[in-house]
Formats: structure tokens, sequence, C-alpha cells
DNA sequence: TTTCATACCTCGGACGCCGAGGTATCGATC
DNA sequence: GATCGATACCTCGGCGTCCGAGGTATGAAA
């Protein structure tokens, strides 16, 4: 299980990353997650909804209901351009920190993975 | 400036890294970071002793008061054979979403400094 | 009709940063 | 000898955030 703090970190950079590749729903969200990270990630709803209504909130996606071929209501998100500047600042702050961390460490060539 | 959740997530794995270098004080450590940053990271020592004490609280860190030549008090802190274990854990966990965020992420290549 | 998977939502506890506030000493300047 | 800035430590409380627990609803299958 990796750090509360750490998942926090990431909430938003994944969530904007994932709705860069189309749109999608909150549960889908979660298997995405889960199939992604080889169930590291294992994300309840309780986590994802309020996310996504704060990133709604903020203008960085948009909502839609629509119905599946199931007849079920789902509310699509998807990103807005101001999300996708979002995500492209998160990436870079995200970027910043990696190179901070990799100068204090000595890389074990194993976890070297880019 | 850096956002908060990803200054949260990175303060144990970098204050455990610094201190895996060789013993240290917090007004020291404060400045290494700031430096080692470029700035990115001022950290105030209200968000650092907290970390200390608590990283100690853990026995992740052992602490010794000691004069400098200007004859201060300064508590200097080291790593303990389990802080050791710790930062290669923090380490893994990091590289693992990291991992998850690259495979989101189709990575331009100016970012991809490793 | 019960169960399971899908699909959405909200509330409250717990945790952790960090600004603001406090104490104390040294060296230098006025 | 008084004031200032840098050094050096500490604590408290507000704020933001995950996430478990709880709730509602529908379709399909057993």
């Amino acid at each position: 299980m990796l750090p509360k703090v750490l998942v926090a970190a990431a909430v938003r950079p994944i969530m904007l990353a994932i709705l860069a590749q189309g749109e999608s729903y909150g549960y889908q969200i979660i298997q995405r997650i889960h199939d992604l990270s080889d169930g590291k990630l294992a994300w309840s709803d309780g986590t994802l909804y309020p996310v996504l209504h704060r990133l709604e909130g903020e203008g960085l996606v948009r909502s839609t209901w629509r119905m599946s071929e199931a007849k079920r209501k789902r509310k699509y998100y998807r990103l807005t351009p101001a999300g996708q500047a979002a995500l492209a600042q998160e990436q870079a702050h995200w970027f910043d920190m990696h190179a901070i961390l990799l100068k204090l460490w000595p890389t074990p060539p194993h976890l070297a993975l880019t």
C-alpha cells in the first residue's frame, strides 16, 4: 500500500491524465487506475467523486449525463482547455520534485527505469 | 511554488535522504533543501521540526545535543538502521508512483530527464 | 426475490503542512 | 550598552485532503 500523502499528491495529475486520453466516468476511472497500477492503487468511490467535483468546480473538467447501452445513467467527464493546461503544470511540478529527489538519491540501477 | 500535497509527499523521503548523507541539524537541513532545489523548496522551521520529532518518535532518526564552534546549541540528527530501511521503502514507493505516471504521460522529450 | 455488479452521492474522522507566535544566544554596529 | 540580524530551537491551530462507512437506485442473473 502506497502512503496516503503520496497518493494525495498523485490524485490530481492522474485524474487529469486519464481524462486527457478521452472522456470517462467515475466507475471506469477507478478501474483504469486499478489496472494501470497493477493493483497498487485501489481507490474507493469515496475518494474519487469529491476529487471530480473539485476539478469541475475549478473548471478543469466538464460533465454531462448520458446513458450507457445498458440503459444506465452515467456522468461523463472530459477535460477543458484549462484542464489541459493544469495537467501540463502538474506534470512540470512532478518532474521538478523528481529531479530534486534524484539529486539526493544515489540511484540503484535496478530502480533507474527513467 | 510547488503544490502543498506534493511537498507533503516528498518531505519524508527528502529528510531521510539528507540525513543518509551524514548527520545534520534543523537549520542546516532547511538551507540544504533550499540550495538543492534552486529555491523551489523553501521550508519554514515550523514545517521541519515537527517532522524531525515524528521521525525520531518512529525510531528512524536519533538526536544528540552538541555545541557548534560558535558556542551555539545544536540538535544533531542522524539516521538509524531503521531509518535506512525506511528511506529505501520511500524510494521504492516514489518510483512505483513515478512509473504509473509515466505510463499515463506521453512524455515530451524535454521533460524526460530520467 | 434475493443477490451481485454497476453507478452515483455525502459525511466525518484522521492526518499533516505551515504561518504565526514564542524563547534564547552571538557578533556587529551605533 | 543597546539594538539589530542571523542563528537555533520550539508549539499551536487552521486548513486541505483522503477514505471508510453509510446511503440511493437500476439491471441482470440465479
